[in-house]
DNA sequence: TTACGTTGTAATTATAATGGTTACAGGAGA
DNA sequence: TCTCCTGTAACCATTATAATTACAACGTAA
């Protein structure tokens, strides 16, 4: 199972891209997402470092770096995930046997080709699709 | 990232499928997955209970319940994967925080719209594709 | 029947990822 | 200055994974 850190992720940029006003602090997202303040700014990093998201140090409050339709949730994914593969496959199978010789490449097509779908259906929701579901009277 | 297991688990069905022996005992197995016997067991009993594969106790081989082109990734990763959600999510959100209140809903329905574009392609790849692509000559 | 090889499975261990926590240096702003 | 906050390192507990040892139960050949 994939961790829980776009989980929250999404819950932190929808708390961002819902609240006007700047005084976002690590300790109220928390207090949202039911978990530490260190959390929230480790993920709050990851973010800043994929480019999602803009923080000054010592200064509460959190801002998109482009507006929430257009972050989508695979660049979630991809900023909080490390991985770019999201299958594993064993390492060294005996290249002595025939289908020992051969199968990670094989697989390997296989894999990536479920994850680009995974994908695509991760790029097509963005943080303001959620934002919109969550409160459909705006 | 997926555990290494649905590679493994190919891998092994598609030894069988591909018959280099009668009596394909879990060393054999083993040696050409390049792991131990136990893991190798251990992958065939949840194969068996899946009911993809039919073992006998104490007699060395394996045989599929059914053609190899009938058993696809999606069948191996469900045999091997107990989780049915690909994505985590945080427990306990904020009732009190309009966010936290409902957004798990909306993430369930997000990543479980993504997880299903991710078996649709695993069902559209079967047992007997890898074979084919493993050994195009035959 | 016995002997031997094999499966099925429990138990143990090592390693790594995850999430929670404490601690603290340093920035921002009143 | 004082206070609140961020960024980050460090540490811990929990869990998943994979490797391994051990052994009872089973099948087959002799």
């Amino acid at each position: 199972m994939i961790n829980s850190r776009v989980a929250v992720a999404v819950h932190i940029l929808v708390l961002i891209a819902s609240k006007p006003h700047d005084d976002l602090a690590s300790e109220y997202i928390a207090s949202s997402v039911n978990t530490n303040p260190v959390v929230i700014r480790r993920i709050l990093g990851m973010m800043r470092k994929a480019g999602l998201i803009r923080t000054v140090a010592g200064k509460a409050g959190a801002a998109l770096t482009r507006p929430a339709s257009a972050i989508t949730f695979l660049d979630v994914f991809q900023a909080v995930e490390p991985d770019n593969s999201l299958f594993a496959v064993h390492e060294n199978p005996n290249p002595q046997c025939p289908v020992g010789k051969g199968i990670l490449a094989v697989l390997e097509e296989a894999f990536s080709s479920a994850q680009a779908a995974l994908e695509a259906k991760l790029s097509a929701q963005t943080i303001q699709d959620t934002l919109d579901r969550l409160f459909p009277e705006r």
